[in-house]
RNA sequence: GGAGAGGUGGCGGAGUGGUUGAACGCACCGGUCUUGAAAACCGGCAAGGUCGAGAGACCUUCGAGGGUUCGAAUCCCUCCCUCUCCGCCA
């Protein structure tokens, strides 16, 4: 959430109706102004109450050991109690409307944010790679039939997948190579963390209280969720927490696997590994001052780029526009990597052409969002009383589960083989992948 | 799963109904000393909120939520978590 301060004065609620309503959010100014002169009433009211209270209950101990009759304060303080009650049970319920209401609110827009109101609206910022010229016509990585999509779904159902052999260690050997860059060259901490989590660290992060139906819930006796990604359990270990200014930035990297029921996509990419119930990840989280985390957007993009460039994978850099950007995010960044195989007709012309950018990465400053939700603070100087909420922010570096894929389409060759990048054949042990039977011939 | 112990300020750790928001230590900040640093010594130092120009005043918070009481860190109940021992187990 964004500093609830802003809805106390009329200037601080108009700039941000001003902001929401570039997201195309509609801010409720009349009930945000009502519920905080409420509070207000009701807090200043239930402090005063509270004051005479103790104030007489230090008295009656004090006459208590002189040993004078307490009886007539006792009487006093009677009536006190009541008001005081039904004073707090109105104070509360204005809070809690006020809290819900504020966790709902996305995070306030980067004025860099360019307006639009869908993902054709994304500005591209800038190009990376030479796409590669092909003399045969690209398959798809479905049709170059090395993945099990049959098997996923007979185990599992649809967007699930299943790889053997070379293909399964290609993916292993791509997270292996992403996370050992970003831990020996970058900077990062490696860290391993559950793949399970509670509702507090999610709604930490923001996925909860809104969108409950993005995420797996696991059935048991606990309240847990499958993560959707490895941002929900890194982020949140700084939750709750008091940092001092030396202690950040704080870099962390993790490979995990990702769950997301992808309720609001039926019908979208169901061909296949692109949008997948569970895929992997290595994602890339900074905790950081306020004043650098714009820097540190530009920074950790950067390092998910270098691994897009190390691949030799071409790509393009998107900034988000204001109705694409994620509800904790201020500011997004998007990888897209060049995916030849793709069917695509967004180079203008009218005819079908084949090759698209997809979404490999996505990163994202949240700014103090989610540290507000989270109590993540630190104090600006040390020794000095002010603690002002952290920045978070988290990348993609970058995702394994499409980086696969667009190697496969990128990297493809001829006879239905795919070459292994450079960077990856140490890890591989070979420079080629064979072509699958049905392919040959 | 059985038995026990415990969750207190940035950290460690006292505190079992009333001027305790909380001793003490560490860390941190300021100062003295020093050519400089360290050590030593002196002083300061919880967070959040409301009001106030400010000094400051007041409210809340001792794992979470209820309860008892004029008054709760302290007593009672529920829940969560941690630790120790035994059993089981990847």
């Amino acid at each position: 959430m964004f500093d609830p301060k802003l809805l106390r004065t009329a200037e601080g609620l108009e700039m941000v109706r001003g902001n929401l309503a570039r997201r195309g959010v509609v801010l409720d100014v009349a009930r945000c102004s009502h519920l905080e002169q409420r509070r207000k009433k009701l807090q200043v009211e239930a402090d005063e109450l509270r004051n005479r209270r103790n104030t007489k209950s230090k008295a009656i101990g004090k006459t208590k050991a002189s040993g004078q009759d307490i009886q007539p304060l006792l009487e006093e303080v009677a009536g006190l109690k009541s008001d005081l009650e039904k004073n707090e049970s109105e104070l509360g319920e204005v809070q809690t409307e006020l809290e819900s209401l504020l966790l709902g609110l996305p995070n306030l827009l980067h004025e860099s944010v360019p307006d639009g109101s869908d993902e054709d609206d994304n500005l591209e910022l800038r190009r990376w790679g030479q796409i590669r010229d092909f003399d045969f016509e690209p398959r798809d990585h479905v049709e170059l039939g090395l993945l099990d999509f049959e098997a996923g779904a007979k185990l599992s159902g649809a967007r699930f997948v299943v790889m053997r052999g070379d293909v399964a260690r290609l993916h292993r050997a791509l997270i292996q190579y992403m996370l050992n860059m970003h831990v020996e060259e970058h900077g990062y901490t490696e860290v391993y963390a559950p793949y399970l989590v509670g509702p507090r660290a999610l709604q930490g992060t923001g996925q909860l209280p809104k969108f409950r139906e993005d995420l797996f819930a696991v059935k048991g006796d606990k309240e847990l969720y499958l993560i959707p990604t490895a941002e929900v359990p890194i982020t949140n270990l700084v939750a709750g927490k008091l940092l001092e200014a030396s202690d950040l930035p704080i870099k962390m990297a993790a490979h995990t696997p990702c769950f997301r029921s992808e309720a609001g996509a039926h019908g979208k990419d169901t061909r296949g590994m692109i949008r997948q119930h569970q895929f992997e990840k290595v994602e890339l989280v900074h905790i950081v001052r306020a004043e650098d985390s714009h820097d540190a957007l530009e920074q950790l993009t950067g390092h998910a780029e270098i691994v897009l460039q190390r691949l030799g994978l071409p790509y393009r850099v998107m900034a988000l526009c204001s109705g694409d950007v994620g509800a904790a995010a201020a500011r997004t960044y998007d990888l897209e990597v060049w995916m030849p195989g793709q069917s695509g007709t967004q180079d203008g012309g009218g005819s079908p052409v084949k090759g698209r950018y997809r979404e490999i990465s996505s990163c994202s400053n949240c700014t103090d969002y989610q540290a507000r939700r989270m109590g993540a603070r630190y104090r600006p100087e040390a020794g000095k009383k002010q603690t002002v909420p952290v920045h978070t922010l988290n990348g993609s570096g970058v995702a394994a589960g499409r980086c696969l894929i667009a190697i496969l389409e990128n990297y493809q060759q001829a006879d239905g083989g795919v070459l292994v990048p450079d960077v990856l054949r140490s890890y591989m042990g070979s420079d080629r992948i064979p072509a699958a039977e049905a392919c040959v011939g």
